[in-house]
DNA sequence: AAGATAATAAACAACATGTCGTTTTATTAT
DNA sequence: ATAATAAAACGACATGTTGTTTATTATCTT
């Protein structure tokens, strides 16, 4: 048995419907969209997207999870690399050092990021971008440097609040349409997440 | 002509159609949902459900639409009487009295926030939240609070940090069911604000 | 109680869906 | 280069939802 995978079709027809999907959510939202739209668009036949997906839901889905299973493999993984660089030198610069390559992915996905997180895009992925940075914030904090003990406030509250309060700004970004580099991007989320809002906004001593 | 909005068939109708829309979004989400799904739910023929409502996103749009009018005209309007009552007394105290009267029409509208705020909800939903709350922020600053100059982080960014963080808190307080007290999360949602997730988890000073 | 009007039941065309079997076309492996 | 193989296109199908409209019944207002 050839494989699937490796057909040019099969790769160029996926593709297709992909990059369909992106412009579509974009210019009427997800919910808008029916099969026959996909693949007027994707140039292909209504019936060869029943090959490949079981509807646009799955095609959503699939996407969504591809996109954050590479998120894992090339941001999450790296998280306990950086941080043994940089321990030793400069602890507070282990942030700064996570969420640079973090940005670098998004800017890389924009146009799907864009689709997924705009407002005619889709909660649920909301609710797996948030996931992935609960993990990234118990790992990149290995040991014990977040202690239960130490904590002010609850820690649910806590994640929610920095995950939620970073896709804001991711969202915010995206719409700037590359004005801002990712290291910019790092250092103004970093400014608010470590020294507060409030100060950032030059309300605080 | 009487007016339709006084007779009680009508109230009866669009009261029943709203339950519907609660229900049916927390149980399959609102894409899923059909007007047959509704009208079935509100025991009303299909047919009546066209009288009221041009389709399900006109009604989803109205249902928010009010939610946000009533958020505004308890909450919003209510900012600056609460900022003259205490900017002689303490000043500190301002974000607290602003949040608490937020949280408490939240949780009195707990059913339809949690539906639309939720992992099956609407994301424009949230795009709305976001601009009440962007309103919240210039409107309890009058004069100028938040001075240009003083900002460390271009203003965008500030707000939609900010807002999507409440968001994001207020998304886990819905889930926690009536758990916290909405003083309780206004402190907690404070102690984040003013001192600094970081602070708050006990990684800085 | 009488008149007004909202809700119902039933039927309609238009359209999207998901699934076929068949034919054509492109790719792979020999 | 070519035969074998797999994918895509095509056309058709039953099914379900949509939004509208009709005559009829039930309910509210005054």
């Amino acid at each position: 048995m050839g494989d699937m995978n490796l057909d040019l079709r099969v790769i160029r027809t996926r593709e297709s419907i992909k990059n369909a999907l992106i412009a579509l959510i974009e210019e009427k939202g997800f919910e808008a969209i029916t099969v026959k739209d996909l693949t007027a668009r994707a140039r292909i036949n209504r019936g060869t997207f029943y090959i490949h997906y079981q509807d646009k839901y799955d095609l959503l889905t699939k996407c969504e999870e591809e996109l954050i299973k590479e998120m894992e493999s090339k941001v999450l993984k790296n998280i306990p690399k950086v941080i043994a660089d940089l321990e030793t030198k400069a602890p507070n610069a282990i942030p700064y050092a996570v969420l640079v390559p973090f940005f670098e992915f998004i800017n890389k996905n924009r146009g799907l990021m864009k689709a997924l997180l705009g407002p005619k895009g889709d909660v649920s992925f909301q609710t797996k971008l948030k996931a992935f940075m609960r993990k990234a914030l118990i790992n990149s904090t290995p040991g014990s440097i977040i202690k239960q003990e130490n904590l002010l406030v609850p820690p649910e509250y806590l994640v929610s609040y920095i995950a939620s309060a970073h896709i804001g700004v991711i969202q915010e970004w995206l719409n700037h349409d590359g004005e801002e580099s990712p290291q910019e991007i790092a250092r103004i989320i970093l400014t608010m997440t470590i020294n507060g809002p409030f100060f950032a906004a030059g309300l605080k001593k």
